[in-house]
DNA sequence: CTGGGGAGGGGGCCC
DNA sequence: GGGGCCCCCTCCCCA
């Protein structure tokens, strides 16, 4: 007995979780788009894939070897065994591209099929590098030139660029979909496939901001519940060809739900929903006593919970984010919150929101998108800018050919882009850029709020010499390099943007955390439940919902918390009047 | 409807 | 650079 169209079936239903990313557990960036995938799918189809996918969910492709347009096929062929190639697609160039593509990334059936399309229409199998170099070759050489850094410069997909200036050229554009949304890339118009290992997106940031190299990966914990965590994820495991950039969750699956671009804003004509996908269902079976869930559309609003999403009987691809084939949605160049036009849209309100159109075959109950606040968290008080001392994004500002969004507030000149402000910020002095106490309205929340406390704290009692006193606020540190840390939190300006949303960080920590947000990348899950968290700290808080343990009592009514934070609210009720 | 509690998320900042 | 903690905002649930 056997069940003729059974395979076939199969890779449908896989297809169409491809496209609306259900269950995919792996982002491949190309360039400047993300794609999502199913680990399973792209192992079974490559060997090159196989290694790479063992240890990481997030591989980066080296963008000499294949371009997002044709990554595109790549990904569709694994998919559906076919090449759909539509008509500006089955030029000649294509099938090369293609090959260059399917070789490097070991597509032995793919790379037939070129050849034979190239046959047939009389062009050269393999022209240019790969027939020389091979592949192999070429993948060593990328391995060297990445082997210091996951998200260098060359390889770097998360920048953010607002004007047309900054986006890959028409050629390429035109070859993607209308719902593959870039990123973007500050490597001026050279993002085409080729021009990626130039090193030269910095377009006028210093070098210190160039090297962006982002390693949004980040190590799950033992708890995490894997068994590879003793592993280098990068330890040239089996030989495996390393010409890709991976950026690693390592042990801790990318589950679908994970590879996420940030929020959306409500006020655009469908924004595409990118929230979470749902947990796999095994998820749930391996956690029969994962708490009850709370049925709410926060769930979708809020772009997590999945355990009770997927507890809730919810059908995941109901609700799952529009991702075309897997694409994950980025900002384009001309997008624009009114969503005109049957491209995906999306904006950069000035927090870290995307607002992007859903595409339609995916609507279906596209409904609630996150609420504003989902992702304005901290900012919304301020329109977006709670803090004065960002230099930030104009507010309400269509990201029109030619603006200058970014306006560094010291001098109040704009910029086209985030690093063309770095770049300038870079030429105000440090003397500039800070804010002397009496500017009182440039003094953040933070620091006003620090004014209570202590000085120079001590620990248990025990006063700890702190001769590094800062000069704006008299706070003392240990250490000269902490005072600079503290220092720069004076400064006007912030040295840290984020590539995706333009936001500014004082701390490249703190920024790179961020980035985690934009990318949904959760390393840190509960053994529980399955719940998976961005920090490790959330994760020891969550672990106490579990035990049950409340460490944080109220010294006036004994209540018990199992945040702090909740018992400072508490407290709070304690001492309001009303 | 409202207030309180629980909990998720983001940013700042110190170590 | 990462970890940990603090603070804030927000949402949801429930009494």
């Amino acid at each position: 007995m056997e069940l003729p169209n059974h395979a076939k079936q199969i890779l449908l239903q896989l297809n169409q979780q491809r496209a609306k990313g259900f269950l995919c557990d792996v982002i491949i960036v190309v360039e400047n788009a993300l794609f999502r995938a199913h680990k399973n799918i792209l192992a079974a189809s490559s060997i090159y894939f196989k290694s790479l996918v063992l240890h990481d969910n997030l591989i980066n492709l080296d963008t000499e070897m294949v371009n997002p347009s044709v990554f595109r096929q790549v990904l569709d062929f694994i998919y559906t065994g076919k090449l759909l190639s539509s008509l500006d697609q089955s030029s000649e160039q294509n099938y090369s591209a293609l090959l260059t593509a399917a070789s490097y990334l070991q597509l032995h059936d793919l790379a037939a099929l070129c050849r034979k399309k190239l046959k047939r229409s009389g062009g050269k199998p393999l022209p240019g590098k790969l027939s020389t170099s091979g592949p192999l070759s070429r993948l060593r050489h990328n391995n060297e030139r990445l082997s210091s850094s996951t998200l260098t410069a060359s390889h770097n997909h998360y920048i953010l660029a607002p004007s047309d200036a900054d986006q890959p050229d028409d050629g390429l554009r035109d070859k993607l979909s209308d719902d593959e949304m870039f990123i973007g890339s500050t490597a001026g118009k050279n993002g085409t496939c080729g021009s990626g290992s130039n090193g030269n997106l910095s377009n006028g940031l210093s070098g210190r901001e160039t090297d962006l190299g982002l390693d949004l990966s980040k190590k799950s914990p033992p708890s995490a519940g894997t068994t590879t965590d003793a592993l280098s994820p990068h330890s040239n495991s089996q030989g495996s060809p390393q010409s890709a950039s991976v950026s690693t969750t390592n042990s801790a699956s990318l589950d679908d739900s994970t590879t996420t671009l940030p929020s959306l804003d409500t006020t655009g004509p469908e924004p595409m929903e990118l929230i979470p996908t749902p947990k796999a269902p095994e998820d749930s079976q391996a956690h029969p006593d994962a708490p009850p869930p709370r049925k709410s559309s926060r769930q979708v609003a809020r772009k997590k919970e999945w355990p009770k999403r997927e507890a809730s009987g919810l059908k995941a691809e109901d609700h799952d984010p529009p991702l075309v084939n897997g694409v994950i949605m980025g900002p384009k160049e001309g997008c624009s919150s009114s969503g005109v036009g049957g491209d995906s849209r999306c904006s950069f309100p000035s927090d870290q929101s995307f607002q992007c159109k859903e595409e339609e075959e995916v609507g279906q109950n596209g409904q609630e998108h996150s609420d504003q606040s989902g992702h304005s968290d901290g900012e919304s008080g301020g329109g977006g800018h709670h803090s004065a001392n960002y230099v930030y994004r104009q507010e309400g500002f269509e990201p029109a050919f030619g603006d200058n969004l970014y306006v560094c507030i010291p001098c109040g000149k704009g910029f086209p882009s985030s690093e063309q402000l770095n770049a300038h910020v870079e030429t105000h002095t440090e003397d500039e850029l800070y804010i002397k106490e009496e500017v009182g309205a440039f003094v953040k929340e933070e620091e006003a709020e620090d004014l209570s406390a202590p000085v120079a704290p001590t620990t248990f009692g025990i006063s700890e010499p702190r001769p590094f006193k800062c000069t704006v606020c008299s706070k003392s540190y240990k250490d000269p390099a902490t005072l600079r840390q503290h220092e720069k939190s004076h400064w006007l300006t912030r040295p840290f943007p984020c590539n995706i949303c333009g936001k500014m960080f004082t701390q490249r920590g703190t920024m790179t955390r961020h980035m985690r947000s934009h990318l949904g990348l959760k390393p840190f899950a509960c053994d529980e439940c399955g719940m998976r968290f961005t920090r490790q700290y959330r994760l020891t808080e969550h672990m106490r919902v579990h035990s049950g343990e409340k460490p944080y009592e109220c010294q006036l009514c004994g209540g018990k918390f199992t945040q702090q934070r909740n018992l400072i609210s508490h407290l709070r009720m304690h001492t309001s009047p009303s």
